[in-house]
DNA sequence: TATCAACACGAAAACGTTTTCGTAGCATTT
DNA sequence: AAATGCTACGAAAACGTTTTCGTGTTGATA
């Protein structure tokens, strides 16, 4: 890389002093109209620009967002991380993007390496492994340290600070609602194991609904995904019980099940009704097109993204935390007669 | 942000000087054993890490790549991103991403602003809009001023860099030899307009393929999608034309043509075998699944990543610019009959 | 002519670190 | 007793900015 040309070197060349230069570039009132011609011609001519290093060093603020997710290829993180650019790039910042693989280790890792100057403040969505071991010790001491943070989608209530959510619980109950409108009577679920909020919210407002029907819960209409696992198979014990419905708690559970029911010979939406969450691109372009909770990813992104540069740049007046609630809503398609 | 322990306030407490402080952490033979200890002791107490901002001044690096992307929420990025950040994570760098969203002002501002000294090197992906304007100069300003500079994927060969990329016409060749060998006499293709090259080179593949077959080219048989334009309607003329074949340059393009033919009636792959590009989630999870040329966009990120890497670390000795070709193969799935 | 303000600029400190060089104090050698 | 060599540390510069404070020169005023 050329060196590039500082101020040093324009005070230098012009025979004046750093100060001048600087308060030149800045239009000073205490520069001379000629002087700063000078500087600015010369300035211009040789494209100066100041290095950001050295004014984030002087400033201690680096106008940059740190953003730690579990994995990156995945529809909805990258949604989020598009809403969090958008409003950092209007408010000024960078975003530098990290993965913690799910892995605490990484998680604490990158933490460490972040909160080392290197940004000015953390959005983080909890690694699976973190959320299992209950181990959130690193948070705490971002708390601790009063680092700026914002936690989303995966958070945890004993982490004191601001949060955006999606209502899942509602979600959970919308969905399953939607099923039983429509008709349905024999509605399984397809969702994660319970350390993960997300699953077990959405499995609460599942159980909600049905509870309001008066129908009992059918544990056996309850499949707890194990990832490590293989995932056809556990969802195929789904289909050994009566269902006229599935509620999918994401995209993959929801194909894998269309798929099975397609295997098995079951008309979709006219045997068997689908629903499932996160609105991406398998959701939209498979056939039948599913019916799913749509997570406003992009919306999450950007309120974290607010929440944080306001707690940044309002260090003094301290803030209570606040949860930023999004609410999810369905988007029918074909996978689910109406 | 509580403000952070430093080597001055260290010093100042101990009663030595910052050099001595420096030099004890480490672990510098200068340093009586006695010094080293009673400074590691009040170090670790307070858990000192050096501030990165320091350091990245003092060293001039920043130890950070930037990444400049059209855009996120698509399959093939998020996984380049992921190959990117395991080799900059494994060789110790971060990365900072930033969006063009296609546009060419948002891209040359963003180069702006990262090489204002906050990254040691670039990887991009072109903004379409720059390549249709064929406005580069933003990239021969990069080379002029020698900054590290990896293109990948979307490149233009008039700037003289290293660049990762698809073997887009053998991949096209792949995908259209496939559909020949299955017995296909009339492929049809769907591809982008002109000035993105990828569509282009995916084109004269699939032209040279059927050129082989002693087969005229039948210019009804090429659709060029206008992206601003309704895709469904524009990829819905080429079925007033007797197909029994469809070559998709992407995975939506694909998903929409299996969705027509389902709507006339065609049976998949028994009347139209469909190939799609991309060997993302859509053609993974949809029914039928999906023929695709798999890009490996992780191997993309890590080679445009070492590639990078090896640039900024051996600055000295000028290497002349390479080009990786990653080949792409195919993965046979449902929508083409074996 | 002495005083004073305005003008235009420079010196220096600050941000946090590393590294080169210098040196005080002591012990060893001639 | 003088010269030499270690040991253990400090001063200062460097990275590139900004900003506070000081100051020499000019011109106007009393």
């Amino acid at each position: 890389m050329k060196p590039k040309i500082t101020i040093k070197i324009i005070a230098k060349e012009l025979g004046v002093s750093t100060s001048t230069v600087s308060k030149a570039l800045r239009d000073s009132h205490e520069i001379s109209i000629e002087t700063k011609e000078r500087i600015k011609a010369y300035a211009d001519y040789y494209n100066y620009r100041p290095n950001n290093l050295a004014l984030q060093l002087r400033n201690q603020k680096t106008k940059v967002i740190g953003i730690i997710l579990p994995k990156i290829v995945h529809h909805f993180f990258s949604t989020v991380i598009s809403g969090i650019e958008k409003v950092a790039n209007e408010r000024g910042y960078n975003i530098m993007v990290c993965f913690s693989n799910e892995q605490q280790q990484k998680e604490i890792e990158t933490i460490n390496v972040l909160t080392n100057g290197s940004v000015d403040g953390l959005i983080v969505s909890i690694a699976k492994e973190s959320l299992r071991n209950k181990e959130l010790n690193h948070f705490y001491n971002l708390i601790e340290n009063e680092v700026p943070l914002v936690l989303f989608d995966r958070v945890h209530n004993s982490i004191e600070c601001d949060s955006v959510i999606v209502d899942d619980i509602g979600a959970g109950y919308k969905a399953t609602k939607h099923l039983i409108n429509i008709g349905c009577k024999n509605i399984g679920i397809i969702t994660t194991p319970e350390h993960v909020t997300v699953g077990l919210d959405r499995l609460q407002g599942y159980e909600r609904a049905i509870k309001e029907t008066g129908i009992k819960i059918d544990k056996n209409l309850i499949i707890n995904v194990d990832e490590d696992e293989d995932i056809h198979s556990q969802i195929h014990k789904l289909f050994d019980e009566k269902i006229d419905a599935v509620f999918a708690v994401n995209e993959i559970y929801a194909a894998t099940a269309i798929r099975i029911a397609k295997e098995k010979g079951m008309k979709i939406p006219e045997e068997l009704s689908v629903v499932g969450f996160t609105d991406g691109l398998i959701s939209k372009y498979s056939s039948p097109s599913i019916t799913t909770v749509v997570q406003h990813g992009f919306t999450m992104g950007e309120q974290a993204a607010d929440l944080l540069i306001d707690r940044i740049e309002n260090d003094k007046k301290e803030r209570t935390p606040q949860t930023k609630v999004i609410s999810s809503n369905l988007k029918i398609r074909e996978s689910s007669k109406s």
